[in-house]
RNA sequence: GGCGAGGUAGCUCAGUCGGUUAGAGCGACGGAUUCAUAAUCCGUAGGUCGGGGGUUCAAGUCCCCCCCUCGCUACCA
């Protein structure tokens, strides 16, 4: 019996690109997906940009365009990224769409049409130079609480003391400067309390991973509170129909997404967008998402296609954070890898196997160990699997034509333990328990190269048994064909590889229930090549930030320091008065001849005058990226004679003690403000 | 501060209702082999299961305290 399945991943938001982390999802359920159609289950995947909301307005306004022309630059963008690591969308749409627009309506009209929409007085920070009210983060100001400067209007990174952003002293908005006003204006919210008897039911269904049920009771108790489902204009979004000038809070009509996609896709298709939405579906529809947004999944959702008379998932499924290297993902150490970045460099379906190898049914979080990483996919990948058709094809080829055994060998019931251990497999890919599904893969690999080596086919060869040969051989590619099936949902490349090599039609979880006899296979072509940790290095070094100064946005997180003690004796001031520090601004940054390490330097001391200065930091800032950036150099060093020239100062860089990663170097750099040559100390 | 998750071999992780000498894969080391993308096969070493206390005939597994990591939360959801 077939069943009818529609799945979800979380919508990317249209104002950055995709990366390592929202790759963790979309490989999640790709994988699921890719799993269910092989198993031959009617199943689709729907996805779309999430586009509303302040921040794309605002970035498309910086960028001088329409926020509509930035959306769409986003969605090319993204749907590029995903078709490059496999993520096979049935449908990949957008929120700023008609369908979108219609459903939003009518879930909200309906919700308010059951009194479940009332409105109230919100105070928040204006401005009026802008026209607009200034959400959290577009707010910046001195910390009320310990003073630290340039904080956002929410909390301070320094104390992590939260405030309101009308407490912020020195408050100014982050778009224009000007400090804002309070002015109040009527907002509507959504009564979630309305729901809670429904919620504790729904949560109760099953619908939950157990530890999001206990998150969820940790809610239920501190009681649900009402939502703020408008914001005032100027707003990138949908018009509320009843209320002119306030728009859908971009949260409202983001999962809508979900629906608008499946609408698209059916009146493409001729399918039934009631079949999985109304009430009364017998479809399954599941979402796959990160915990981070559980609040909006298992309360907001839920109960608004409640309130809005549609039917409501059958489950969520939360996954854990990335991380790199045990840390969490940072600009700085050139671990906040974007798609783009790693399609440079690597091969996606290495990806894919590695958080394949790492992914479960909970909520834990993903440590993405790239030394791990090129061990792992190496050792399995080509090492274990591709290796025993690289290792057998050759003689089916060499000495059979290319044609396998017509009828299938004795081989000791080894393809049907195999056949039988998919029941196992599959039932773990199904419960999303993809690293035991690898490890159970796995072993199957081990057990093949066994019956290899215990065969020896390179004796039988040697020995003229051409029989035993041809079976064995025969038996081995049997057995890949088997792994590849069940490898299939994780390495979609490496799969349709296969399939071509077997001249199979296609690979499916049924098909290879029996035996491939007497077909002819293609010569053996390299399925997948070995990664080089050179490749990880080359990565890592391209998704070093070029320029220092942070964009607006993730706060960027020091490495840690090694916890030994000062490395040198404590000094008088006066000691320290000696060195002449000054503020310098690179007037031009240059590659020198013969040296690669250094960059010649030509700083502007202001009053003191020009200066050469030839450092080391070559490895870690390109010449571009620093023209015209203030920083800080010794001005009364002793000059130096060098090779390519004299070097009159050093500028100042923090690295490592240890100084095992060339490129972890960090330029100095006075506050805006400062005017090359001013004293510094 | 509150809550949650976690701390098991060099690395990544499994360890079901507490029960015999704590497991796997990778890596390391030693052998074998040469068909294969230096792949494969056999074997060896390596862990006071974060620390301390307790319950028990028996604790990685239960209870208490502490340390460390991560995350969420603290008039955002």
């Amino acid at each position: 019996m077939t069943r009818r399945i529609l799945v979800t991943s979380a919508l990317p938001y249209a104002n950055g690109s995709i990366h390592l982390g929202h790759l963790v999802e979309y490989i999640q359920t790709d994988i699921w997906v890719r799993f269910q159609k092989l198993r031959g289950n009617d199943c689709l995947y729907f996805c779309a940009d999430d586009t509303h909301g302040t921040p794309v307005m605002i970035r498309a306004r910086n960028e001088g365009i329409a926020p509509e022309l930035l959306v769409q630059r986003m969605h090319e963008e993204h749907q590029a990224d995903f078709k490059a690591f496999s993520i096979g969308f049935d449908n990949y749409y957008s929120t700023h769409s008609e369908e979108n627009r219609i459903l939003s309506e009518e879930i909200y009209c309906k919700n308010r049409d059951a009194g479940h929409v009332q409105t109230a007085l919100v105070r928040q920070a204006y401005c009026n130079k802008d026209a607009m009210f200034l959400p959290d983060r577009f707010i910046r100001g001195t910390c009320p609480s310990c003073g630290a400067l340039d904080q956002y209007g929410d909390a301070c990174e320094s104390c992590s003391a939260t405030y309101a952003p009308l407490d912020l002293k020195q408050a100014k908005c982050a778009l224009c400067g000007e400090p804002p006003v309070e002015k109040s204006s009527e907002h509507l919210f959504f009564r979630l309390s309305d729901f809670e008897p429904f919620l504790k039911e729904w949560t109760r269904s099953g619908a939950l991973q157990a530890e999001m049920a206990n998150k969820l009771d940790e809610w239920f108790e501190s009681g649900l509170k009402n939502w703020d489902i408008s914001r005032d204009a100027p707003y990138f979004g949908f018009e509320i129909p009843d209320a002119a000038g306030k728009y859908f809070y971009v949260w409202l009509d983001a999962p809508v997404g979900y629906m608008a996609s499946t609408w698209n896709y059916c009146k493409r298709t001729g399918r039934s967008f009631d079949a999985y939405w109304r009430p009364g579906s017998t479809a399954e529809v599941y979402h796959f998402i990160g915990k981070d947004i559980l609040y909006f999944h298992t309360l907001f959702w839920p109960a608004m296609l409640q309130g809005g008379g549609f039917r409501t998932p059958t489950a969520v499924f939360a996954h854990g954070f990335l991380t790199v290297n045990g840390q969490k993902m940072s600009k700085s150490r050139g671990t906040f890898i974007n798609a783009r970045h790693y399609l440079d460099h690597l091969d996606p379906e290495y990806l894919r196997y590695y958080y394949a190898c790492k992914l479960s049914g909970r909520v834990d979080d993903l440590d993405l160990n790239l030394d791990d990483f090129v061990l792992r996919v190496n050792a399995d990948m080509v090492g274990k699997v591709v290796n025993l058709a690289s290792r057998t094809a050759g003689f089916i080829h060499k000495q059979f034509q290319g044609q396998l055994c017509p009828d299938y060998p004795a081989d000791g019931g080894l393809y049907q333990s195999f056949v039988q251990a998919g029941e196992e497999i599959a039932a773990w890919y199904e419960a999303r328990e993809y690293a035991k599904a690898m490890r159970a893969i796995m072993a199957l690999a081990d057990t093949a190269n066994r019956y290899i080596e215990e065969n020896a086919p390179w004796s039988l060869a040697k020995q003229q048994k051409e029989a035993e040969l041809h079976a064995v051989c025969s038996v081995a590619i049997n057995l890949f064909r088997v792994l590849l099936t069940y490898l299939a949902p994780v390495l979609p490349v490496m799969a349709e590889r296969t399939r071509d090599l077997l001249n199979l039609p296609a690979l499916t979880w049924e098909g290879c229930r029996l035996p491939l006899c007497g077909t002819t296979i293609k010569p053996f072509k390299h399925l997948m090549a070995r990664v080089d940790p050179k490749q990880v290095e080359a990565l890592l070094a391209a998704a070093r930030p070029q320029e220092l100064p942070p964009q607006s946005g993730e706060p960027v997180s020091p490495p840690p320091l090694p916890s030994s003690p000062p490395a040198l004796a404590t000094i008088p001031l006066e000691s320290f008065a000696q060195v002449d520090l000054r503020v310098a601004r690179i007037v031009q940054a240059e590659l020198v001849a013969g040296a690669d390490k250094l960059l010649k330097l030509n700083l502007d001391l202001g009053p003191l005058g020009p200066r050469t200065v030839f450092a080391g930091i070559r490895a870690a800032y390109s010449p571009e990226s620093l023209t015209n950036r203030l920083t800080v150099v010794v001005a009364n060093l002793l000059p130096r004679k060098m090779k390519f020239g004299l070097s009159e100062g050093m500028i100042l860089a923090a690295s490592r003690e240890d100084n095992t990663d060339k490129t972890a170097l960090f330029l100095l750099s006075p506050d805006a403000g400062a005017e090359p040559g001013m004293k510094i100390g």
